[in-house]
DNA sequence: GCAAGGTC
């Protein structure tokens, strides 16, 4: 067998790009967990067997051990002197098990990961799976390719000079993350608590910070409170008013404006005392706009907000559907210079017969070949260009067709010529004062053809000559007064994000998204962004406390500290230890200074004592405890001041009077809106403090974790009566659970409130199984069948309408086995639904993994009914 | 329930 070379490149097409150039196009291609393209060559001077695949991003990411996941036990100073662990980022894309498989037995490992920080740190998340598996050898086995852009020349130079991938850049981004985490998690979990606490219509589920989400937002409140400090001053401008030729002319004066009145008065009256004008100059150049050079992301964003009305995280999405369906190139750039070897004519040449305008580029490529304005070239992927040609009717119109049209005349624009127009400016004189008047007449339009939103107005002028005198026909004096700055739009917000290096062309629409979904602010009309109550207060408060913290400068000290990292100037060590040292100072001093912060929020909101309705009872005090429907939702006892916190994102209500039988508690019951919305009682205290050793661990209760620290997904953060392993209490899942799930390794527990249309609910997953809807009556009997040790069902059938033989209308029999209750059920969201043997219901192994599974994860008629399966 | 950065 000849020696084998692994590459590997940071997203799936880039693999096959440098695949199809360094094999000719001579490759075969296979799928793994991802995407695999092999070819034979040579490699220093071997024949050699190549196999080029990518990860998907990065590999890993960093989190806190378990041990610090639990809110209520953590005080989050720890935080800062907390281990750090990486787990795999996304562990159902098995990229780690893919690079294992790949890399086992290889001889060298070549990494064609994206050439910055980033993907130098991803080269070596890649080397710790791939390296412990390859074949030993001697020398060199691990190289760097470094390229500028994703072009076959590009490609080959970089195979022929591959060096060694970078550590202190890799570790620059190691530090970055572990400054991050600590000092956006010991915050965020700081003011949530405090402030949660206390007040119970802040309606966000969690009051965030983070060096880049919190600048972001200080931007938007800095405005705001520009805006209701502006104080408006009255100004006032002489404007004289002439006629020539048939136009009526408004002259410009030198001065612009003037807030005094007496003043301006004065000058008025000289001016009007000359009673004419008289012209003192009359220039005329050529001037012109230039064309566009590329177009990168954010320049993109920033259209796509102010001239579409698209927010920059729905434009991200439409970009990336244009991209993976090829009428795109990679979206996410800084680069705004086409490479050297861009083919202009062939991008060009696609759109010669498209219907709108195709005429337009064949007459550009007819007048030869434009160079592209220059921009920068940042060295990752070329700018956005459009790779096909495309109607509005072929991409269905909207959205997707807008942006692709944008994207297409912005390129098209960007190789045209520039548009040229004539500037005339005629200067008057009257009373000592000068004024002017300016005309443009357009040459040749350019590329504003293509892009006619840019197009230079002419503004015709009449012939005027030097010494010329005319009469004044009025001589105004126009009051007007400030007026305050406007909300910054997302596009001007975009503007300062990068500006300051807050964020980066793919985190951006992120960050903005974040304020709003925290509830710090709102994207209103003319896609402005508006802080709310909430988001005003908190940076009120970071300024009264520590301006710093909400100042761009924190993501600047951050981004230098690490960079002497990356340049080798400092040890990693000291300076993730410095500038640790230096938040969890400032940390601690926000939390002695936090009172002052409180005065703002007192002021703005109401305390927990006042929100909300009582709804049930404590099982510590008897008193009724209040139900805040305010984000985040909870139960909140006056008496014993204690929040109990609920699932999320779905209704609460009494259930009926019924207690806990551990705490005593009473229970409410949890509903998923909608029809097929699944509902499930819960015992406040239990919920959040989970009695039974190891449930937590086995259902990741609250802030516990078992599969490195990332808790168990949504819906688990709690241990609600469907996964409690109570042997008695009749709301158990060992009194109410049938049997498991068919989708997951869950437990179907029969929905108490789903009458009349009962059925069951899987008590991790969304699968529900509807049941006879005939029965008046169903319940979970103490029985369990035979054949699979599922707990049977009692169905009483309405008298009408049973299905039993002689009008009967009890039937007690196993949803699985028993032939005509099995025909009468029918699954929903799920795809399967079969037997399976001695797994039956908690307590016996509740349903602990599927025995099959089809890999393909395809719909299926959610109304199919099992049986049919 | 938490950050920011990749990418899908």
């Amino acid at each position: 067998m000849p020696p084998s070379v692994l590459m590997v490149a940071e997203k799936p097409s880039i693999a096959l790009s440098i695949a199809r150039f360094l094999s000719s196009g001579r490759m075969s291609s296979r799928r793994s967990y991802l995407e695999v393209h092999e070819f034979d060559g040579r490699f220093r001077g071997l024949d050699v067997r190549y196999k080029i695949t990518s990860v998907i991003g990065h590999v890993l990411s960093i989190d806190f051990p378990p041990k610090y996941q639990n809110w209520d036990t953590t005080d989050p100073f720890e935080l800062f002197g907390a281990l750090t662990i990486k787990s795999e980022a996304n562990p159902k894309a098995h990229v780690c098990k893919h690079l294992q498989q790949e890399a086992r037995g290889c001889d060298y490992l070549v990494l064609w990961l994206d050439c910055d920080r980033e993907g130098e740190n991803i080269c070596f998340e890649v080397m710790e799976s791939a390296v412990p598996v390859m074949r030993k050898g001697s020398g060199q086995q691990v190289f760097r390719a470094k390229f500028s852009a994703i072009s076959e020349k590009d490609i080959l130079t970089a195979m022929n000079s591959l060096g060694e991938p970078n550590k202190n850049e890799a570790l620059a981004v190691d530090a970055r993350q572990e400054i991050d985490l600590k000092v956006g998690v010991a915050f965020t979990r700081f003011q949530t608590r405090y402030f949660q606490g206390k007040y119970g219509n802040l309606d966000s589920s969690v009051i965030s910070y983070g060096p880049c989400q919190t600048p972001t937002l200080g931007f938007c409140v800095e405005r705001h409170l520009r805006i209701t400090t502006f104080v408006p001053e009255p100004f006032w401008i002489v404007q004289p008013h002439i006629s020539k030729g048939g136009h009526q002319l408004l002259l410009e004066w030198e001065r612009n404006r003037l807030f005094d009145r007496e003043v301006a008065l004065m000058f008025q009256k000289m001016v009007t005392d000359t009673k004419s004008v008289q012209v003192t100059d009359v220039s005329k150049k050529e001037d012109r706009k230039h064309r566009p050079s590329g177009l990168n992301t954010v320049d993109m964003l920033k259209v796509a907000s102010s001239a579409l009305g698209m927010g920059p995280h729905h434009a991200m999405q439409i970009a990336e559907r244009l991209y993976i369906q090829g009428y795109i190139s990679y979206p996410r750039t800084e680069s705004t210079a086409y490479s050297a070897s861009f083919d202009v004519q062939g991008a060009l040449s696609l759109h010669r017969k498209h219907p709108i305008w195709g005429d337009y580029v064949a007459s550009l490529m007819a007048a030869g070949p434009h160079t592209p304005k220059s921009g920068v070239d940042a060295g990752d992927h070329p700018p956005i260009t459009p790779m096909l040609s495309a109607t509005e009717s072929e991409l269905g119109g909207g959205d997707a067709w807008r942006l692709f049209e944008y994207v297409t005349r912005h390129f098209l624009g960007s190789v045209s010529p520039d548009c040229k127009y004539t500037r005339t400016k005629v200067s008057f004189a009257a009373g000592g004062e000068k004024f002017s008047v300016s005309g443009r007449a357009v040459i040749s339009p350019g590329f504003t053809a293509v892009m006619p939103w840019l197009a230079v107005a002419d503004e015709s002028l009449p012939t005027f000559s030097v010494g010329e005198t005319i009469s004044l026909s009025e001589v105004e004096l126009y009051q007007g007064r400030t007026t305050a700055p406007d909300y910054l739009t997302e596009s001007e917000l975009i503007t300062l994000m990068e500006k300051h290096g807050i964020g980066t062309d793919a985190s951006i629409p992120v960050h903005i998204n974040n304020i709003c979904e925290r509830n710090y602010a709102q994207v209103q009309s003319g896609r402005r962004v508006v802080p709310t109550a909430l988001g005003i207060t908190l940076v009120r408060g970071y300024q009264t406390i520590d301006i710093d913290l909400c100042l761009p400068d924190i993501r600047r000290f951050i981004e230098q500290q690490i960079t002497l990292i990356a340049k080798g100037q400092m040890h990693y060590t000291r300076v993730v230890q410095h500038a640790l040292q230096e938040f969890s100072a400032k940390f601690n001093y926000f939390v002695a200074q936090i009172e002052r912060m409180d005065a703002l929020f007192e002021a703005q909101f109401s305390p927990l004592a006042d929100s909300g309705k009582p709804l049930s009872k404590c099982g510590k005090c008897s008193r009724y405890m209040k139900y805040i429907a305010m984000r985040p939702s909870r139960l909140y006892c006056a008496s014993c001041e204690e929040v109990h916190h609920l699932p999320q994102n779905g209704a609460i209500k009494l259930y009926t009077e019924l207690t806990c039988p551990l705490d005593n508690f009473e229970l409410v019951i949890f509903s998923l809106a909608g029809p097929d919305g699944k509902s499930y009682p819960l015992c406040p205290y239990c919920y959040n403090h989970p009695p039974f050793e190891g449930a937590e661990v086995i259902f990741g209760g609250v802030g516990s974790g078992k599969d490195g620290g990332k808790g168990t997904g949504k819906g688990s953060r709690g241990m609600p009566c469907s996964i409690c392993p109570h042997p008695t209490c009749r709301h158990s899942m060992i009194q109410q659970g049938v049997c498991s799930c068919p989708e997951c390794d869950g437990t179907l527990v029969l929905d108490p409130i789903s009458a009349p249309k009962w059925r069951l609910d899987c008590n991790k997953c969304n699968c529900l199984v509807y049941l006879p809807h005939n029965a008046h009556r169903i319940s979970v009997s103490k029985d369990h069948c035979d054949d699979c040790g599922s707990a049977l069902l009692e169905v009483n059938f309405n008298k009408n309408a049973t299905p039993l033989t002689g009008g009967a209308t009890l039937h007690k029999a196993c949803v699985l086995c028993d032939e005509l209750l099995h025909s009468l059920v029918e699954v929903k969201h799920g795809k399967a639904f079969f037997k399976r043997s001695g797994r039956g219901r908690s307590g016996r192994g509740r349903g602990r993994g599927r025995q099959s599974r089809g890999r393909g994860r395809g719909r299926v008629d959610p109304r199919m009914s099992f049986r049919d399966f």
